[in-house]
DNA sequence: GCGCGTTACTGACGCGAGTTAGTGTTACGT
DNA sequence: ACGTAACACTAACTCGCGTCAGTAACGCGC
């Protein structure tokens, strides 16, 4: 047994290595507990491998993040497959920098999650070549990216409003119209209204932002205008401030007014009541990504756009419109 | 300027470098737009510069994740100010494996998060000097451990209940005993009554789970018994359950029965009623473990056990006892 | 027995930076 | 003008592994 042999079946080259060898160098291996030094690998292979996951949403937006570990379980699953690790860089927003990560061939390649409207540095990594794909949609960017289908989503959600009988749908938006899953979420909506051939009102829509606190304020807002038959609420943090806004208004979930959610966070069975919600697949969201950005290091084709699907989760903050 | 001076200055340990070439040099740097390739200097200096976070809790458990965001940005804060990153590794429990990542040299130390009373990696590891931080407690280990006060804390969230003029205080655990956090909060709420001379009743004693419906069982469970003054729920997401099976009894919170939680999840704010809780600081949870594991690298002294204060925020779930 | 392909070996080089040893070079004090 | 720091340089070696070139042992069919 060589060094050339070991290294050829530890990396999984063995064009032509029969079994009996590899497994006698898989058991020495094991038997001397000997661990490559990643390093050493890194620097003679010219892979580091591992995947980079920035993350660049706000210290506000952790409500947002209930999703996370699933999303980091996801991702490290797909990048374990390949024996790549990932490195998790939280962005403190201004400063910081993660094109390093890959100058620097400290990760092969990078997953940029959060609001991207604002981040140049994306720019220039994919400018220069690097491999990332984003998580979320940048409109315009060439880099591949990973979300799921937000407009077919709510839309999806607002017609089951609809099927329900109702017809004056209120909408709160889950965040300020420049984050593109925002304006995803409302297009949604307003194409469910049009498909039904539902009029579409802008008394019943309302900007939410990403605590319930915003929610409430939005929903507290439209109810001064017009009572709805029912709310789409574009984030499960949303919806919980939206319930309690009705309430405070003296107005009932599900009896006087159905809410549906989004995301389908842990705890959303157990809002009072239970919410109706469009799941976001999470854990398939970052193995999509990692697959996405392990191809793209491995200079297979990545498709520029995939859509993931979600599913209704029908629990009891909706109902049937009362005849 | 030379290869040495340029190391010199880029790894900061001029001892004896003149203000005017340190700037030369990083200006150069920049210039270049120079990123040091990261294996090389993994290799030539024999440390990564990474710090890896493995997560031992089970899917069920993501919903106590939701501070783990928090924590990862505390994390990485410790490590960024030594040039330092972090590595995640979430484990799929029952067969992976996390010792390769320090015998591999993939990390210079490792900061373990979960359940800790069944890893038998854990003690390997340390037994064979690796740096490791515990986040949590693991009664008999040498490794140093950063947590949360758990008894003084509970113990201060019963004596509010106390303070409020409540006698008969139940208590829903967060976890089955065996975990250490659930037993330590469980003998804070003893060592409350027993501290207030109030007598401890087994029948006002429930064991939660991770969700909150086994919070909603729990609570269900003691009614059936008694009817409490106050209720600690040992965490917030069991406090949701045991609202929930409050109202189901016809029992209003506050006004007939008191409900504190703990941790202070970001949604706790938005509970009906909101919540009052115990703020776990989880940014500083993971700066205390980091800079502590950083300790350990540098061999320098850590204490064995850093115990992190918590503070109480009163929300709206608590109130005197009617006269 | 010959030639061939398969399999495993030895040896040597390179990855890019850290680090040390030894040598100039400059600026200052006397 | 001389000696002495303080500073910066060059050269060479190291880290552990991937990889290629060249070579030796093996089994096979003819």
């Amino acid at each position: 047994m060589s060094r050339t042999t070991v290294s050829l079946v530890l990396n999984d080259r063995g064009s032509s290595i029969p079994d009996t060898t590899r497994q006698r160098v898989l058991s020495a291996a094991r038997d001397l507990d000997y661990h490559p030094h990643h390093s050493a690998r890194g620097l003679a292979g010219g892979r580091s491998h591992t995947l980079a996951l920035v993350l660049r949403q706000s210290a506000e937006q952790v409500a947002g993040d209930a999703l996370l570990a699933e999303t980091l379980r996801g991702l490290a699953g797909a990048a374990r497959s390949a024996h790549y690790r990932v490195l998790v860089e939280p962005l403190t927003p201004g400063e910081a920098t993660y094109g390093d990560l890959v100058r620097s061939h400290r990760a092969d390649g990078v997953v940029v999650s959060g609001p991207l409207f604002d981040d140049p540095e994306l720019s220039d990594l994919v400018g220069d070549g690097f491999p990332i794909v984003i998580q979320g949609n940048l409109p315009g960017s060439t880099a591949p990216s990973v979300d799921i289908d937000n407009v077919a989503s709510a839309r999806g959600a607002v017609e089951h409003l609809i099927e329900l009988g109702h017809r004056r749908i209120a909408c709160i938006t889950n965040a300020p119209l420049t984050y593109t899953s925002a304006a995803d979420r409302l297009a949604g909506y307003r194409a469910a209204l049009e498909g039904a051939g539902l009029p579409a009102d802008n008394d019943l829509i309302e900007e939410g932002g990403f605590d319930a606190a915003s929610g409430h304020r939005a929903m507290a807002a439209v109810l001064a205008r017009t009572t709805p038959e029912a709310v789409f609420a574009a984030s499960d943090v949303i919806a919980l401030g939206v319930i309690g806004a009705l309430r405070a208004a003296g107005l009932g979930v599900p009896e006087d007014v159905s809410v549906i959610g989004f995301n389908d966070i842990p705890l959303a069975a157990y809002f009072d009541p239970p919410l109706t919600t469009v799941r976001l697949p999470a854990s398939d969201l970052g193995l999509a990504a990692g697959t996405a950005l392990l191809d793209l290091i491995a200079g297979r084709d990545v498709p520029l756009r995939t859509l993931l699907a979600t599913r209704i989760v029908i629990r009891s903050s909706t109902a049937p419109r009362p005849a």
